[in-house]
Formats: structure tokens, C-alpha cells, sequence
DNA sequence: ATAAAGCCTGACATCATGTCAGGGTCAAGA
DNA sequence: TCTTGACCCTGACATGATGTCAGGCTTTAT
């Protein structure tokens, strides 16, 4: 299928696709006489993973290391292992992060009465100099 | 304090805190006569924030709209509410997204065991149509 | 056969960040 | 007091991820 179809599908420009190629992040599809790419099922589903994982927080390099983990099939699996584990923990901090922020905004709704007077315990809390954030994900100090 | 100190205490470079000050993200700070910034406890607390923020993968926008949910005294409540609900909604589904990609990496990592190439149920679950991980920030329809 | 729509490459633009350079400032020791 | 190393300031250049526009072929539908 030509650039169109495929950035359709996958909701990677195609200014991206063709930029992920040039750095090799995906193989480089074959042409037609006319000079236009081609695309296969694979590619989509390696540009669906791409833009996934990028929505994801992940650095262009990280995926291609995640990519790695399935599509070199020479590499010992101990080391598939290894950073397949490592990836996980990472994600696993990341989620914790993520949900303790959530929970703060949650509970920052919450408080809000939400109606037209301008009153937000929270904010007000927060306005001050002390304001600490009482929000205490990743307090990493 | 000097910029080094909040740069230390903060995790921010020294030369993104003088870029959030520029796009006005911090508030200048005040500057001693030798031309030296000096920082308060609520700058550093903006910027723990912001490293915080921009490490769980939240836009300079974002954070700049997550900001003026406690800084802004003069909004409507209701806007706020609304606000910090959305963002909750949109780090729930970041989180469930996160949470499933681990899942799969721990999955692979155990499946891995042999000097064949593991099953990969990441293609799988990556590599589907984007309609369940999809983040709205990135579209508006 | 034409026009509309799609593809190609390449150049320029922006944003977040880094790093280096040239030049003041501070603080502690000789 | 003078020296020196650690810090700060501004500004310029670099890079990676993306967007957009331009000029020029290719496909397709009328």
C-alpha cells in the first residue's frame, strides 16, 4: 500500500514515516517503477507499535531497543530477558508516578465545588509561599 | 539561592530553568546587583514540579495549563474542576496503557528461556489498531 | 486527455535541550 | 590584597522530532 494508506492506518505522519526510515527505525520499503513506497502488513503494525509507544512517553531510541527485543532473533535470550526486565521496572516506576499524579488531580476535582465561586481549597492551599505541592508523587529528594 | 543550587535541588539544567523563565513557565526571579538570579522555595517547588511533570511525559503546555490549576486564584472553579478531571482521565488511560505494555514485557521476559526466540505477545498487543491507548491531547475530532 | 489527488525530495521552521565561548563575580587561601 | 577556581550571564550553534510548503512526477477518475 502506498505512504497514504499506511499513515492512515497507523496515525504516523507521513512525514514521520519516511523520517523513521531514513533513521532506520523501520526498514526501508521496497519502490515501485514510480518510485512510490510500498508498504506491507508488517510495516503497519511496525509503525502501529512506533506510534504507540511514542503516545507512551518512550524516546525514539527506546523503541528501537523495544523493537530489538523481538525482531533480532540472534540475540541470546538472556539478554532479551535482561532488558525486557529492565524495561518493565521502568514502567512499573512510571506507572506509580502516573497514578499518584492522578489520584492528586482527582483529589484536587473533588475538593472543588465547581460551581461559579472561585474556591478551590487546593488552590488556595497552594497559592501561598509554603505551598509545598501537596502533591507528593515522585518525590525523588 | 543561585541558579546552580535550584538546578542541583530541582533536577532542571541550569539552562532550562533561564528557557522556562523566558517562556515565561517560572516567573523571573529576582536578580541580586551582580546580575544573579535568586531563587525562592516556591520557584524551586514550580520547577520540582515541572521536572516531575515533564518526566511523566506531559507537554511544556500542559504543564503550563496543570500550573494555573493552583496558581490561578481568579478562575472559575468549575473551569478548574474541569480541567483537573480531564487530565486525570487522560493519565488514567496513560496508566492502564503503561501498566499493559509492562505486563507484556514481563510476560515476554518470562516466556523467554530457551536459545529459541520467545513467543512475543507484544506484537500483539502493540500493534493493534490505536483506538484503546490513544490519547486525546494528540487529536481533536 | 485533463484535472484532481497522491507521491517524491528537499528546504525551512519550531520546540526542547545540550554544549561551548567570551566575559563578569565570589569566596577562600597565599 | 591578589590570585584562582568555581559560578553566573548572555548568546550562538547543534540536534532530534515534527510540521509545512514548494516544485515536480504519477495515478486515477471523469
Amino acid at each position: 500500500m502506498n505512504i497514504g494508506d499506511a499513515a492512515q492506518r497507523t496515525g504516523v505522519s507521513q512525514r514521520m514515516i519516511r523520517h523513521y526510515e531514513k533513521i532506520g527505525l523501520i526498514p526501508a520499503p521496497l519502490r515501485r517503477d514510480s518510485g512510490y513506497r510500498d508498504y506491507s502488513v508488517a510495516d503497519v503494525n511496525r509503525l502501529r507499535f512506533i506510534a504507540n509507544a511514542r503516545d507512551l512517553g518512550f524516546s525514539i531510541e527506546e523503541i528501537g531497543e523495544l523493537l530489538e527485543l523481538w525482531s533480532d532473533e540472534h540475540r541470546a535470550s538472556a539478554e532479551v530477558k535482561a532488558l525486557a526486565l529492565a524495561k518493565a521496572d521502568e514502567l512499573g516506576r512510571k506507572v506509580e508516578a502516573l497514578a499518584a499524579m492522578r489520584a492528586s488531580l482527582v483529589h484536587l476535582a473533588r475538593t472543588c465545588h465547581g460551581d461559579d465561586r472561585p474556591e478551590c481549597p487546593i488552590i488556595d492551599s497552594m497559592s501561598g509561599e509554603r505551598t509545598a505541592m501537596t502533591f507528593e508523587f515522585a518525590e525523588d529528594d
